[in-house]
DNA sequence: GCCGTTTTCGGCCCGACTGTTTTCAGTCG
């Protein structure tokens, strides 16, 4: 098991223990223990089998002792005893936004209440109002909740979920059969943020073995249907995955059609017949029936005429006009990034150390990075005061005498507060060199405050680059209530960027805003928001977004050399 | 459950918001 396995497992656990209204502080300390695994950089398995795992901080003889039952036997014991008391419903109940573990406990307890149809009824029918604490808006709300998760709840899966899925998938495949070629297709390949299901497209001279096989992956679940070229079935966490089976010299073309998307496919059968081809799902032929020659994908874009069309712009958003006419946008790749300018370390809510930062940034090749904690207000990500701000930035000073081939500098992620105004004051922001500011705190204000808010900290003079525009978290909450549209005209008038930002769960701006925002002339920057060095790596799906949303060098800050993007910094200090 | 010590027991991260209260509990970030 990996080490997210163990964190997962003692997050469960103490979960349940919550439920049961077990000693708050011994719930803590195992979701301490869970955040502990999931930062570790030794694997916890060895580490509990050799009893090395009580010399960490935060971890003691119990915990240990559960880990160790968990590495030799692949389940904790004392978990299964609880699951057993405590239907699935109960859990499921806190997934209603406004219903927490205290509430499922209660109601299950007290009214016998074990999943979410049943406290739908027992909000209806009065028996929950009922409840000494609980009253008509309480009731109220947790209806209103269960809608928005109904309608939330269709059950996409986020990018990096389908990626380590699909990944996971292959990898399995590859090493029980020979494959010729094996990809991942969909909205998977166009790099959508979350994906309906997983669609995998593999090709082989011999398919027989592969339908007995799926049943033996360990995330297998349930066969839906199993024929001779697609095999769909579901994994144990519900998610539907379709195996499409092609024969070696057929996969650029079932590889072409499987991306989609449908409507993208579609529009592109109308401009085949018109150039006198069939395409069909199966075949692509002239009028006669020959079929055309096609070695890889992009012999079907040049067979009509056009430039070809990357996977992320397959979404009929003026792509085949733009390929037709050869105006395709020149789309970001991982070495265009030259920078890094959203992160945290240990000094506020980041698990690795600034020198461990700046070199993992520097082994991938960065020029410059900004180092952004966060700032005074943000007291539960400890948030630096103005001493400890001080402090960072002398640090950094010393580090640069010792640095050589990549830039740091000081920046922070400085708190939008509730009226708009900012976190530190004048004479602390001027003496930094990046200011990132973003929302973490009153998301529930109406629009036209929100929208004010983030409006007023753009034209204040000092920010540089607004972070998580929206606040969205994928299947966790919807972005607060803001006015995009005027956020962006503001920045585009007061030179103020806009961020991608890559944390999986967030890719915020979307696609779709980031390029409505560059359209109307705002940079972009997009930024890993990591918290330690392994998630440095994250920018990948930033990249995504901004690959989908058609930017190119000239729209996104960090990918400029640092004398350019320096420049632009500096147009603050002009302004000021 | 873990830690630390002026050490074997007492303390352990915060703050806003909401709805229920009349002094607090639950949720969320």
């Amino acid at each position: 098991m990996d080490n997210a396995g163990f964190a997962t497992i003692f997050r469960e656990f103490a979960d349940y223990l919550e439920l049961k209204k077990d000693n708050p502080f011994k719930i803590r300390a195992y979701r301490r223990a869970a955040d502990i695994f999931e930062d570790l950089n030794r694997n916890v398995a060895e580490l509990a089998l050799d009893g090395e795992l009580k010399n960490i901080q935060g971890i003691g003889t119990a915990i240990e002792e559960k880990a160790r039952e968990i590495a030799s036997s692949g389940k904790l014991g004392a978990l299964e005893d609880l699951k057993l008391q405590y239907p699935p419903g109960v859990m499921e109940m806190t997934r209603i936004p406004g219903v927490g573990l205290k509430t499922a406990s209660r109601v299950f307890h007290e009214l016998g209440i074990a999943g979410i149809d049943q406290l739908e009824a027992a909000a209806e029918d009065g028996r929950l109002e009922a409840l000494p604490g609980m009253g008509k808006k309480t009731a109220e709300n947790i209806l209103k909740g269960i809608t928005r998760l109904r309608m939330e709840n269709t059950k996409r899966i986020p990018l990096v979920l389908a990626d380590r899925l699909s990944k996971n998938l292959m990898d399995f495949l590859r090493s029980h059969m020979e494959i010729c070629a094996i990809a991942a297709v969909g909205s998977l390949r166009r790099r959508k943020e979350t994906c309906g299901d997983l669609d995998i497209l593999v090709s082989t001279e011999d398919p027989s073995p592969i339908s007995g096989l799926m049943a033996k992956w360990n995330k297998f679940s349930n066969m839906i249907s199993s024929g001779e070229d697609r095999i769909i079935f579901t994994t144990t966490d519900d998610i539907e995955v379709d195996v499409i089976i092609t024969a070696p010299e057929k996969f650029p073309f079932d590889l072409f059609v499987t991306t989609g998307s449908k409507s993208h496919y579609t529009a592109l059968e109308s401009i085949a017949c018109e150039l006198g081809y069939r395409l069909r799902n199966n075949s692509f032929t002239s009028e006669s029936g020959k079929p055309v020659e096609i070695i890889d994908e992009a012999d079907i874009y040049k067979a009509l005429k056009m430039e070809y069309i990357p996977p992320e712009l397959r979404e009929m958003t003026g792509e085949i006009e733009a390929a037709l006419k050869g105006s395709l946008p020149k789309l970001l790749i991982s070495r265009d990034i030259r920078g890094d300018l959203h992160m945290h370390t240990n000094w506020s809510d980041g698990t690795s150390s600034i020198e461990s930062m700046v070199y993992a940034a520097k082994n991938l090749g960065y020029e410059y990075i900004a180092i952004t904690d966060h700032s005074e207000s943000l007291k539960i990500a400890k948030g630096l005061s103005k001493a400890e701000l001080s402090r960072q930035m002398e640090v950094l000073e010393r580090l640069r005498t010792e640095l050589d081939g990549i830039q740091v500098l000081s920046g922070i992620e400085l708190e939008i507060l509730k009226d708009g105004s900012l976190d530190y004051d004048d004479s602390i922001l001027s003496s930094l060199d990046l200011i990132i500011a973003s929302v973490h705190s009153a998301f529930g204000q109406p629009k036209d405050v929100m929208t004010a808010r983030i409006v007023k900290a753009i034209r204040s003079g000092r920010v540089d680059i607004i972070a998580h525009p929206t606040g969205r978290v994928l299947g966790r909450r919807f972005g607060y209530d803001v006015d995009l549209d005027v956020v962006i005209k503001e920045a585009a008038k007061h030179n103020v960027a806009l961020e991608i930002n890559s944390y999986p769960e967030r890719m915020d701006l979307d696609s779709t805003w980031a390029r409505k925002a560059a359209e109307s002339g705002v940079y972009i920057a997009i930024n890993s928001d990591a918290h330690n060095v392994e998630e440095l790596k994250f920018i990948s799906y930033g990249l995504d977004v901004a690959r989908r949303a058609w930017l190119e060098q000239a729209d996104v800050i960090n990918t400029w050399p640092i004398s350019k993007f320096q420049a632009w910094l500096s147009r603050r200090r002009i302004r000021a």
